[in-house]
DNA sequence: TCTGGGGTCCTAGGACCC
DNA sequence: TCTGGGGTCCTAGGACCC
């Protein structure tokens, strides 16, 4: 048997949050509104009540909302991000086998406390509320899977106070039973139209199925999750946040945009805000992605969704090089006589900043400095940009370079560029 | 006119190498 | 005359998550 998994989520995040540092909004229904004020993604328990759905546009539920004396938040990211942190670090004195899965969720191991479940779990619920204000309700089962069927079940049956536990598989098969196809962590509605065409209708009959068969059907991914819902672990708890792969930051425009100079103006702060992003997680980026959207709810115009990208000679956090790539980018991409609605800037093949990378796009333009540019790029343009990429580190005559191991042409590359320098 | 902003993983298929 | 096959790497696109 396997050690229980706890899924520990806080009760409409955002709003809660709200609620703990304005307590007028206590028992009242409330909506938090995403960027630009663009439609609703967090909704109190009795906004939920009066039907408010998540994700709904603000421009066609404004008015019924407010007839309904619906108390309105625009959203305030730093501070959900604030919360968060408190409520993780309480959890994080109840194990040491915590895994942060979103801003509003986690992951806990309980080995060894398997036989006083729900006291643990109700004084962790107690401790969370007391000192950060915010209410969670708590999940636990052999699986990661069925943690997520018990969390959702506690937080659908008053009756259950916050707390359902799915160790035995008659708990698991009634919970099951309660749910439908879409409400299982993994499976939306594409998953849930291709398993109903051929016959698996609900949660059990999923459960059921023969894992094999689904493989091949559906892939590995499917697979798993079939047994996990027999109790089988498949996803272990993920101690250690894996580094980001990819950056990516992007607004939607609260009116068409048609003109570059403005896209450009857009740009230039997506520039800047994903290399504070870059800088605060010690990473660099080695390609650059620039993206535009027209109006997708607009079928009737014309539509236009380029994107493309660029691969940087040095891997780099500095927001004036990922500028002008970026703007080089757009200027390839732009088309007039489009209503743009959306940009952004996407950063991956991510590797660690060092000290020496910042002393390289950092330090003055020396003739060293120079040279080494203009030696990386001559190695990258002879072995092509996916075989070899550059960072610098204060290794080995003050440079390193990192590439993928794996290439065939990285002791070629590696000697090139020692020779150089 | 107004419809979020981030991310991850997997697969299929092509290019290329030996 | 035999007309390979295993392996890696990359990209695009799909699907899903919070």
């Amino acid at each position: 048997m396997s050690a229980p998994i706890a899924l520990v989520d806080c009760n409409n995040f955002y709003a809660s949050c709200e609620r703990v540092f304005d307590p007028r909004l206590r028992g009242k229904p409330i909506v938090v509104l995403s960027n630009n004020d663009g439609c609703v993604i967090a909704r109190s328990n009795e906004a939920k009540a009066l039907g408010i759905a998540m994700g709904e546009p603000w421009h066609l539920c404004k008015e019924r909302i407010k007839t309904q004396g619906v108390m309105v938040r625009s959203s305030n990211y730093t501070l959900y991000g604030d919360m968060s942190a408190r409520v993780m670090e309480v959890l994080s004195h109840f194990t040491p086998l915590l895994e942060v899965y979103s801003i509003d969720e986690a992951f806990l191991g309980l080995a060894g406390f398997e036989n006083r479940l729900e006291d643990y779990a109700q004084s962790l619920r107690a401790k969370v509320q007391q000192w950060t204000g915010i209410p969670v309700s708590v999940g636990i089962g052999p699986t990661k899977t069925l943690a997520k069927v018990a969390n959702r079940t506690a937080k659908k049956t008053p009756a259950y106070n916050g707390l359902c536990i799915l160790i035995e598989k008659e708990a698991q098969t009634k919970a099951l039973s309660a749910i439908e196809l879409e409400d299982i962590w993994g499976i939306a509605r594409r998953t849930a139209e291709k398993l109903k065409a051929i016959g698996i209708k609900t949660p059990l009959d999923l459960r059921q199925a023969d894992p094999k068969a689904i493989r091949r059907n559906f892939g590995v991914v499917l697979e798993r999750l079939v047994l996990e819902l027999c109790g089988l672990p498949c996803h272990g708890l993920e101690l250690s946040p894996a580094p980001k792969q990819s950056i990516c930051v992007s607004r939607s425009f609260g009116r068409p945009v048609t003109r570059l100079e403005e896209l450009s103006e857009a740009l230039s702060a997506y520039s800047e805000r994903a290399a504070e992003k870059l800088r605060r997680n010690g990473l660099a980026a080695g390609y650059v992605t620039v993206f535009l959207q027209t109006n997708r709810f607009r079928p009737d115009q014309p539509q236009y969704s380029p994107s493309a990208g660029l691969a940087l000679p040095v891997a780099t956090a500095d927001t004036a090089t990922l500028l002008r790539s970026g703007n080089e980018i757009l200027r390839a991409l732009y088309k007039p006589g489009f209503r743009y609605k959306k940009a952004g800037i996407i950063l991956p093949d991510l590797i660690p900043q060092t000290e020496t990378q910042g002393a390289l796009w950092g330090s003055p333009d020396t003739p060293e400095r120079q040279s080494l540019l203009g030696a990386i790029d001559t190695i990258n343009r002879r072995h092509g940009r996916q075989t070899v990429r550059f960072a610098a580190s204060g290794v080995q005559r003050g440079w390193q370079m990192r590439c993928d191991q794996k290439s065939r042409n990285y002791t070629t590359a590696w000697s090139e560029l020692v020779s150089v320098t």
